[in-house]
RNA sequence: GCCGAGAUGUUGGAAUAGGUAGACAAGAGGGACUUAAAAUCCCUUGGCUGCUAACAGCCGUGCGGGUUCGAUUCCCGCUCUCGGUACCA
């Protein structure tokens, strides 16, 4: 008996939807659904890891497609970036060249899946007619407001040899490298973000379909916060300092504030006083400037210095001492703190180092605080004292109170504030899109109306960093003429971020080869919201918040209808296996050494296996472990379905195919291979909508388990018998093509069907045929189970009672025991309560 | 530290409007076929006890309590694991 040949079958099929044009995209969608899965950034080749995130798309593409569903499901590529560069620098390679050929290797791997894209719509961010609308949105976001330079402390990655965004530095580190993060006072474009804080916290309730996990890491990352801000009078200087606080409740604890070194009132106050002391204010500045982040940041000391200024407070009239601190964050708030030592960990510490005083304002429920002899704040609510007028109240009153008195007496107001920054776009690196904006002389920052604008070309630049962004080495492409006034001007030598080419591409694929504009409109509308987007989880605060940024920024603009990119969102689980580098198991990745390229897991096992062993493996969005065993597992099922077809052909093929059968028509035999078959059908439609892909899988093998049981002398002896199991194998089939499409539709045709699925559709299932007229009731005594009883089904409770008296193993236990109740379970159990 | 998710056989995992725990696989053991091996097929496979067996009993879903006729599922208190986050005042 001749094996699953895949290597015959699966080009085959890819060969057959290819040239019928099954997966090309209708352009009038009756019923529209949008499948997209996050698109790769085409580094080397792809394996067996990054397989998944395509598999789940395709299951879900082909699923409703099969449901009568018009469907955009396409595929492109975040091709701008770093590595391209770095390969560059180090390897003497071109960035295109390398970018477009590994395109190449990309998508000659992804054809060996027979995946359902329609590659008509493809986009890669770095071609120019891709970049160009880039840069168009760069420039309307400009025009309304949502695009401004400014100068400011921002992120320095010394391995990127740029700045990033908040986003992109994790716990004082680049996201990319690992490698600490300094800070650098740089004038950078920054997009607007913050505008839509609000909305992107607000609509975050309608994305009912999103893990909660990425819903909340977002909802943390805004951070909204609800405070009071408050005047502090100095003196000498001729403005107020105004402190940002959630806590005004503990006013009157404020035994100094603190001002961060980077705050620009800093510069007024080292005016004000002593030579000697704004020496030590700026030796402290530079201290400051020179620590990484993690150095700021890590939990260690927290370091400063006294202003030689003193404030007045704004309730006491007594003075408190200003000092200079880097722990106070210059970007968040007003950049000036109000130290409260007794009830903030941060204040106290600084307090205890700088021997500040300590005043308790919140007594906890114990009693038993006392400013002498606190070892650490109390942060919680409790009872307030030392607060002229509210002694021996509840802080959780106070607080509302005196933030109204704060706001009426002029002191202060009430605000809100945001952890949320504007999202700095600007990049010193050369694979990106350039900013399309000139810097001229005499009309300051003008579009460049010339879009695209190009790239240098390679050779005219420097890519090796030496300072400068590469961008600015070639002289000719920076220096240009003003387009407003004619005059000399020089380009913008900055490249946007990446992120800002993937925050839109969901909607370029709508009409992707629009050349007049970014998209129409009214398609745009017709297609999104995506309704499925499949990916990975890191992307939580990143791509996924800044691709909702742009959209509403888009909305607001009136290009797109819709306030949120993508209605479902699916966070699949990584592949894993063993590194022989590190020891454990690692997500799969060339760094780890423990890769399986696809190509070679294709020449040696089939498309299909993988697609089922990466189903069947473990539920989608967990983690699972990439093994030799899982792949022989899955291949062996898929050659039991083959071979239970070849034995079978001769009578199978031949036999007429019936689409339902008459339930009391049946022998019992049939009856129960028929019902197996639509409970299968039942429970695989009803588990592909909620992407529960192991136990469809599962499904699959016990019918398939059963079916193989088929006698086949009773098979060659009954026709009806041949049409029974034609029909259950061939519902088999069509439920099983969206996990194994090649095997599938290759089975299916050699049963006698010509075409593919797709002109059949996804079956009903036979309702009536899934319920047995018997059900099996459980015997319980006392809880524990004594016996089995077969009743018809929905019998009522007295005769199951009855009967489960009557049963001779619930007697043999119920021996010198008094029933003393029956609880019945209908069609499911008795519990027999005894004494 | 804070926030979130989770803990079920040797392993991946099933089963939760509370109702037969371990579906389906993997691994292991035994058998059939074969000169042999591979492949394939069949059987067994949570632990303990009853000398062995069919069989029977007891225990068993991280730990300790609780609610209930009945708890993997609900409640309270712990332990551990994995993610996220990191001076945001």
């Amino acid at each position: 008996m001749a094996r699953y040949s895949f290597k015959d079958v699966e080009p085959k099929w890819q060969q057959v939807w290819e040239s019928k044009g099954i997966f090309k995209t209708p352009a009038n969608p009756a019923k529209k659904y949008y499948v997209l899965e996050m698109f790769p950034y085409p580094s080397g080749d792809l394996h067996v890891g990054h397989l998944k995130n395509y598999v789940i798309g395709d299951v879900v593409a082909r699923y409703k497609k099969l449901n009568g569903f018009d469907i955009l499901h396409p595929m492109g590529f975040d091709a701008f970036g770093l590595p391209a560069e770095n390969a560059a620098i180090e390897r003497n390679v071109s960035p295109a060249g390398w970018t477009y050929g590994n395109i190449e290797t990309y998508k000659k791997t992804m054809s060996l899946l027979g995946l359902s894209y329609d590659w008509d719509r493809e986009v890669v961010t770095c071609r120019e007619d891709y970049y160009r609308w880039t840069q168009h949105i760069f420039q309307l976001l400009y025009d309304n407001g949502l695009a401004y330079r400014k100068k400011a402390f921002v992120n320095w990655c010394n391995d990127c040899q740029t700045v990033l965004a908040n986003e992109q530095v994790e716990n004082g580190v680049c996201y990319r490298h690992g490698t600490p993060v300094t800070k650098k006072n740089l004038e950078q474009w920054f997009l607007k973000i913050t505008d839509f804080a609000d909305d992107l916290l607000a609509d975050l309730d309608l994305l009912k379909n999103w893990p909660e996990s990425v819903k909340k890491q977002q909802f943390d990352w805004i951070g909204k916060s609800y405070g009071v801000e408050i005047q502090f009078e100095q003196p000498e200087l001729n403005q107020k300092l105004t402190v940002f606080t959630t806590r005004p409740d503990t006013i009157y604890g404020v035994t100094f504030v603190t001002i961060s070194p980077e705050q620009p009132l800093v510069e007024e106050i080292k005016k004000l006083v002593p030579d000697s002391v704004k020496k030590g204010i700026e030796a402290y500045q530079v201290a400051s400037k020179a620590k990484t982040e993690i150095e700021r940041t890590s939990t260690g000391e927290k370091t400063g210095i006294y202003s030689g200024l003193d404030l007045i407070h704004p309730l006491t009239g007594k003075k408190v001492p200003l000092w200079i601190g880097d722990y106070v964050l210059a970007t968040y708030g007003t950049g000036i703190v109000m130290g409260v030592p007794a009830h903030d960990e941060r204040d106290f510490a600084f307090a205890k180092r700088y021997e500040l005083p300590i005043i308790l304002v919140i007594q906890n429920p114990e009693q038993n605080l006392n400013s002498e002899t606190m070892e650490t704040a109390w942060t919680d609510d409790g009872i307030m004292v030392n607060t002229p007028g509210f002694e021996g109240k509840s802080s959780t009153d106070f607080i509302q109170a005196i933030a109204d008195e704060i706001q009426t007496k002029g002191l202060g107001r009430k605000t809100i504030n945001y952890r949320l920054r504007d999202w700095l776009i600007s990049r010193q690196r050369y694979w990106g899109a350039p900013i399309p904006m000139i810097h001229c002389p005499a009309c300051g920052v003008v579009k460049d109306p010339n879009l695209p604008v190009r790239l240098p070309a390679e050779n005219k630049v420097q890519l090796k960093p030496q300072g400068k962004t590469p961008l600015e080495t070639d002289e000719s492409w920076l220096n240009t003429t003003c387009p407003s006034c004619g005059g000399p001007a020089k380009r913008d030598p900055d490249t946007m971020d990446t992120f800002m080419c993937s925050s839109w591409y969901y909607l370029r694929y709508a009409d992707n080869k629009n050349s007049e504009k970014l998209f129409d409109t009214e398609i745009a509308n017709t297609w999104l919201p995506v309704d499925q987007y499949i990916g990975g989880a890191e992307h939580a605060v990143l791509h996924l918040l800044y691709s909702r940024f742009i959209t509403k920024a888009l909305h607001r603009i009136g290009l797109v209808g819709f306030t949120e990119p993508f209605t479902n969102l699916f966070t699949q689980g990584m592949v894993t296996m063993f590194s022989p580098k590190t020891g454990k198991l690692e997500k799969m990745s060339k760094s780890k050494g423990n890769v399986v390229p696809v190509g070679e897991f294709v020449r040696e096992w089939g498309a299909d296996t993988g697609r089922v062993m990466i189903l069947f493996a473990a539920p989608p969005e967990r983690d699972f472990e990439w093994t030799n065993e899982g792949v022989a597992g899955a291949n062996r099922f898929l050659n039991r379905i083959w071979t239970f077809v070849q034995d079978n052909l001769d009578l199978l093929a031949p036999a007429e195919f019936k689409s339902q059968f008459e339930i009391s028509q049946l022998t019992p035999d049939s009856f129960k291979i028929y019902q197996k078959t639509h409970q299968t059908v039942k429970k695989v439609s009803a588990d592909l909508n909620e992407f529960k892909f192991n136990t469809a899988v599962a499904a699959f093998m016990e019918l398939m388990n059963d079916l193989n049981k088929t006698d086949r002398k009773s098979l060659e002896e009954s026709e009806e018998f041949q049409r029974v199991i034609k029909h259950c194998i061939v519902r088999f089939l069509e439920v099983f093509t969206p996990i194994a499409p090649h095997i599938s539709e290759e089975l299916l045709s050699q049963l006698g069907f010509a075409g593919t699925v797709f002109d059949r559709g996804w079956p009903s299932w036979h309702e009536d045929a899934t319920v047995s007229d018997t059900v099996s009731i459980v015997i319980q005594i006392n809880g524990k189970l004594r016996g089995n009883l077969d009743v018809a089904r929905d019998s009522d409770d007295e005769s199951v009672k009855k009967l489960a008296l009557e049963n001779e193993q619930a007697r043999k236990f119920l021996a010198g025991l008094s029933v003393v109740k029956l609880i019945v379970i209908p069609n499911k159990l008795i519990n027999i309560v005894a004494k």
